[in-house]
DNA sequence: GTCTATATTGGGATAGAC
DNA sequence: GTCTATCCCAATATAGAC
């Protein structure tokens, strides 16, 4: 099915047909079937398939069905993660004390702005309760840094609430990020992209109101 | 290893360990497997070892895995949903107009006493966001109809409050309720009741401060 | 780097003795 | 109702030709 390329092109150009276009097309593949069907119900077979690649490509490239998920992961959500580090840190930088909004509005908004593109949202939800053992040290790695980053950061900002306090309210806040994440990417729907936005926005509302509970003069306070 | 029961209590009496005991005891085992591993990486063998019955039993007595999931399923859900409902039904019989958190305690309660045992939150923690499509209609089934009963209530006491934005509030506030089912019984653990209620406890507060955000009158109706 | 072919294991489901 | 034994298929992984 795939014709060869022309030995002309297999510089170091632009077209990069042959060999690493592999590696990219399992990677496509293994992420749409790892949304839509979780890890454990897909098969490397599946992918392969899918991919238009041949089996024993995937080992190739992955070394095993763990290793290709790490890298799957490793390439949409390290990406989101980093920019959430970037916007706090910038804005420790810019801005002192800061507020509960724009605290949230640096986490939430690397998840809305498809980086690098606009399957991530959906991945990061399907990823985030996997039971698979494996997948759990991936997932700490991944996201412990920035948890306590951004429960420090919120707890600075709530300076009459205690540190316990605000860690869980900040749980309940990914909680309801991660669950508006699988409404609008449940089964590797394409996720509307406005009907996302819309509730992205609802959602620091919800979460600015919940974390400020009992100290309302902090909620509205970057509305200007 | 099961010695056979004496003939003689073969009768309709109390102890129930000859037949029926067969068809609990892989309840039991699929339950603890499922929370722990999913469905798809719970295979019927290891729910048969588990259970101590022979592979063929469980089909014998749920017909195959998916029949087995449901009645898993069906066991401990459905008795918190009709909990839920009986007590939103009665609030509405003695107290209107009904206050937000009188509502989200409805909705809340019978998941923290465990119905009928303490392994329902993990379960349900654990089948919200499985992939697998089989499992979809049966949540549906499940939740469907305590979801717009509570979406109803929730609207009628939040009158300024358009439906669609009701809408999304509770839907932000059921992602934190089962993020926090999740965090206390992610691999099978026992769930540490303490933590767990206590948990519940703030998310209540959570929940009805994001409901109510710009009616804040309403956040305390209840608290006398 | 990519393929065919295969080794090895484990899955769900069923038939038929007891 | 419970067991043994088995069918049939799919899984991950690898060896070795090209």
């Amino acid at each position: 099915m795939e014709p060869a390329r022309p030995s002309a092109s297999a510089s170091s150009c632009t077209p990069p047909d042959n060999g690493a276009d592999t590696r990219l097309r399992i990677l496509d593949a293994a992420e749409s079937l790892f949304v839509a069907n979780g890890y454990a119900a897909t098969s490397l077979r599946a992918i392969a398939r899918d991919a238009d690649v041949n089996l024993a490509a995937t080992h190739y490239h992955f070394g095993s069905k763990e290793g290709l998920l790490s890298a799957v992961l490793k390439r949409q959500i390290q990406p989101i993660n980093d920019d959430r580090l970037r916007r706090i840190n910038e804005l420790e930088r810019s801005e002192r004390p800061l507020t509960i909004r724009s605290i949230l509005q640096a986490f939430f908004t690397p998840v809305v702005e498809g980086i690098p593109d606009t399957r991530a949202p959906a991945l990061m939800a399907r990823m985030f309760y996997e039971p698979d053992a494996l997948i759990r040290p991936l997932l700490e790695e991944t996201f412990g840094e920035v948890i306590s980053r951004f429960q420090a950061a919120l707890s600075d900002a709530l300076p009459g609430i205690p540190f316990d306090e605000v860690r869980w309210r900040f749980h309940f806040t990914v909680g309801s990020m991660v669950h508006l994440l699988h409404i609008n990417a449940p089964l590797g729907t394409p996720a509307s992209r406005e009907t996302f936005i819309t509730g992205m926005d609802r959602l620091l509302d919800y979460a600015v109101a919940g974390m400020t509970q009992a100290c309302p003069e902090n909620a509205r306070e970057l509305e200007d």
